[in-house]
RNA sequence: GCCGGAGUGGCGAAAUUGGUAUACGCACCAGACUCAAAAUCUGGCGAGGUCAAACUCAUGUCGGUUCGAGUCCGACCUCCGGCACCA
């Protein structure tokens, strides 16, 4: 039979499930039934993102033992799972805090080592001070954590990082593999990540000084209108540049303050902040017009991309604009807007009035005017030549710039897969060999909270000998980002036992790419991005053949709740009081009726609001199906051969040929709308083909065979294609309809029959 | 500021390629059943208008294309989300 590999994100164990889970696990569930009952073979897994903060917090709060609560609350939550009915194989349940698991991390990041992606640098990182730990560029996007909130702080520590950016080119280019799966929006804010930008290195000489300052642009066409060149405070010429200078102390000085500034807090700098600046005295070079112009030192000048410096040209750019008006440095315009009337006219000559009138930066492509021999070209035109030039008279060259950078890996925490690097003092970094993995974390560490690894006070654990020469040696104390465990999870899933390999290459072969992932878009970058990166890596291993792990992606909308008083409606917390647990539902109205609910009652991409009277409604529905079942049941379960036959050769009667029509139409509606995971609108459906078998309104007692074929038919169709949605239910009515073995052995999706479907108008 | 997405009853929402706007459900109203209530069943339910109907007006606003526009085009308004000195 052909595969479905149908996926749910990876559940962290809090130790209860919310109903964005419910929603989550419902919607999957409701695919895998599809397929399973369209004939696929379907994977449906489920496991567990156990390693993470909130066990280790647990165990510096309440002393408890990460290992045992990580457990308890996995216990818990499979309890819940299979109260809801989710229809896992839990064969190939798995867990990432578990060594057999986490052995394949710490082989993962050996052959990264191998290969130079997984490297060791000192490097200024995001430190989250509430929690004391290391946060990736990811989670701390905005300056402040992703987790608890609290504003970011910058610190230096030698940090392993994984060199995603060396798929960065790739991470862009491949969208196009998957554009038709994925929303938009995720991938719009893949690519935002990414950052890939087209431009221009261009090398600007130091009058009287054999340095060079390289900057990058992507507007190389107004480099005529280059009136200063801005470094950064960071920037690492900056010292060599004032060596001797009378104005190297004030600068420093400078520099410090900002430092300090952004630094101290670690406050992100944002558009409303003052540009400040001071000039260095030094002057540089313009390559293309021989012009001499100062070198300033400024704030805005970002020393993480590009190369830290730029060229000011503030008659076309906002920033260098603001900041010239700021300092009155000179604003020279060399672009002028090109008209589709007069394309060919090129205006040469600007009158030093008009270039001062700007009011704003012009930042539209146009003709290029006081650009020397460049004047009167179209700016798409000028940056190409212009890049060729430079490179021909080595002062530059056309170059692509990243925004995203490498992905800081390392974390000061116990509950994590450490990493397996041991460092012997005469051997100096030495990996772990193959046949020593897993490095297992010792039972429990001293948790201080300090911000210490806690592995660093476990000599047990710290202390052993070098694989190279035997000589006494530490290991590394930190552990794994838990992103590593749940950016190639799904293919364990494939070969979850194996012991000599990850997984089975052959048996991946099968089942991925996933068919079908569905997750809240919270993950949209980081995630997301870290999977399609691992893949391929895992390309370049040889263990897949695709460049791609997920084939089509749906971002589920969050499940919130009125807040008690209030008229807003926000995602269900304990802190707000607006939960509602899982439990409770599955108790009060059955965990058919509660999934039902979910789904019908709004677009899965939908804000989904919660409503106690909705699911009511749900169990209405069930309820009213369920008698006409068994109203039908003993009529319908006493099968004659004449019952079967189909409504003969009599004519059918108006009611008989209405039944029909909204039995075929509504198996041709909600075939194509599964398709498309439009559950809301199949529910629907599946309501109207009720309400019209209400309406036939024939009795059992006395109906004739024509009747019972069609009551039948209708009655079939609607209970097989309930079962993605109330799947319990559904098993009980189909066998009260006289099939024994149950709906994955008797039943198959029901065909629709289009002559039969046609609209009466066309008869 | 830039980039996405969305505006349809009291509410969640439907509406193939432009072709009966408001399917389905919730809430609400009336009736049946009941001593009564709940549950259940039946009917009603965009607004105005009428005993009832006819009719008129309605898919954020203003224009346009078309025999015909929720849907297509132009301008604008509002809300939600993302990014935010990325050169």
């Amino acid at each position: 039979r052909p595969k479905f590999y149908a996926l749910e994100m990876l559940p962290y164990p809090s130790g209860f499930l919310h109903m964005g889970h419910v929603r989550n696990y419902a919607i999957g569930d409701a695919l895998a039934w599809y397929k399973r009952l369209q004939g696929f073979n379907v994977m449906h897994p489920i496991g567990w993102d156990s390693f993470g903060q909130p066990a280790e917090q647990a165990a510096i709060k309440r002393g408890v033992n990460p290992r045992a609560w990580t457990e308890e609350n996995i216990a818990h939550m499979r309890g819940q799972m299979q109260r809801l009915g989710i229809s896992y194989d839990w064969s190939r349940e798995i867990a990432a805090h578990r060594p057999e698991y986490y052995k394949w991390d710490q082989w993962f990041f050996l052959k990264m080592y191998e290969r130079g992606l997984a490297y060791k640098k000192m490097s200024p990182v995001n430190w989250c001070p509430r929690e004391g730990t290391v946060l990736s560029n990811e989670q701390s996007s905005g300056g402040i954590c992703w987790r608890c909130g609290a504003t970011v702080e910058k610190r230096d520590l030698e940090q392993w990082f994984l060199r995603i950016t060396d798929y960065a080119e790739q991470l862009v280019a491949d969208i196009k593999q998957i554009e038709a799966g994925w929303p938009e929006k995720v991938l719009k804010r893949q690519r935002d990540w990414v950052g890939r930008s087209e431009g221009a290195f261009i090398d600007f000489a130091v009058k009287d000084s054999k340095h060079k300052i390289r900057v990058f642009t992507t507007r190389i066409d107004t480099i005529y209108g280059a009136t200063a060149v801005v470094l950064s405070t960071e920037h690492p010429l900056l010292d060599k540049l004032l060596a001797g200078s009378a104005l190297k102390d004030d600068v420093a000085r400078f520099a410090e303050k900002i430092r300090k500034q952004n630094a101290g807090g670690g406050r992100i700098m944002d558009q409303e902040e003052e540009k400040l600046g001071i000039n260095t005295g030094v002057l540089a070079i313009n390559p293309f017009s021989g012009e001499t112009i100062p070198v300033w030192v400024a704030n805005y000048v970002l020393m993480e991309y590009g190369t830290g410096a730029v060229m000011s040209v503030p008659a076309h750019d906002e920033r260098d604009y603001e900041f010239a008006q700021k300092y009155s440095l000179p604003i020279r315009r060399v672009i002028e807007r090109v008209s589709h009337e007069q394309e060919s006219i090129v205006h040469d000559t600007l009158s030093e009035d008009q270039s001062l009138a700007m009011q704003h930066a012009f930042t539209d492509y146009g003709i290029l005017v006081n650009s020397g021999e460049w004047s009167g070209k179209l700016s798409e035109v000028a940056m190409q030549e212009m890049a060729s030039w430079a490179k021909a008279q080595g002062s530059g060259e056309a170059a692509v710039t990243f925004r995203i950078r490498d992905w800081g890996i390392s974390r000061q925490r116990f509950w994590g897969a450490p990493v397996p690097i041991i460092y012997c003092p005469n051997c100096g970094t030495v990996p772990v060999p193959y046949d020593q993995l897993p490095v297992v974390l010792p039972e429990t560490a001293a948790f201080t909270g300090t911000g210490e690894s806690p592995l660093a006070g476990v000599p047990e654990f710290v202390n052993t000998t070098c694989p190279k020469c035997d000589g006494p040696a530490r290991r590394e104390t930190d552990t794994m980002d838990t992103f590593v465990d749940s950016s190639w999870y799904f293919f364990r899933y494939c070969d979850p036992r194996n012991e000599a390999a990850p997984f089975d290459p052959e048996s991946a072969r099968h089942w991925t790419p996933v068919d079908q992932y569905i997750g809240g878009d919270s993950h949209a970058v980081m995630h997301l991005i870290y999977t399609r990166f691992w893949t391929k890596v895992m390309r370049d291993l040889g263990l897949v053949s695709f460049d791609e792990p997920v084939t089509r992606l749906l971002t589920q909308g969050m499940v919130t709740n009125r807040v008690e008083g209030t008229d807003e409606w926000k995602a269900m917390s304990k802190s707000l009081g607006n939960g509602v647990d899982p439990d409770e539902m599955i108790a009060a109205f059955g965990a058919d009726a509660a999934r039902l609910f979910v789904l019908f009652a709004a677009p899965i991409e939908n804000e989904l609001r919660w409503s106690e009277s909705g699911i009511e409604g749900a169990v209405r529905f069930l309820r009213r199906v369920y008698t006409m079942v068994w109203r039908w049941h003993e009529r319908l379960s006493n099968t004659t051969t004449e019952d079967q036959s189909g409504p003969g050769l009599s004519e059918p009667s108006t009611g008989v040929r209405a039944l029909r029509r909204k039995t075929h139409q509504t198996i041709a509606r909600v075939t194509k709308d599964l398709e498309h995971l439009h559950f809301n609108t199949n529910i629907a459906a599946l309501m109207e083909l009720f309400n019209e078998l209400s309406d036939f309104n024939a009795n059992p007692a006395n109906a004739t065979a024509e009747d019972v074929f069609v009551v039948r038919e209708a009655l079939q169709a609607l209970v097989v294609m309930l079962t993605p949605f109330a799947p319990h239910a559904a098993e009980e009515m189909w066998e009260a309809l006289g099939h024994e073995g149950g709906l994955l052995k008797s039943a198959r999706w029901p065909q629709a029959d289009p002559e039969l479907a046609r609209s009466e108008e066309l008869e």
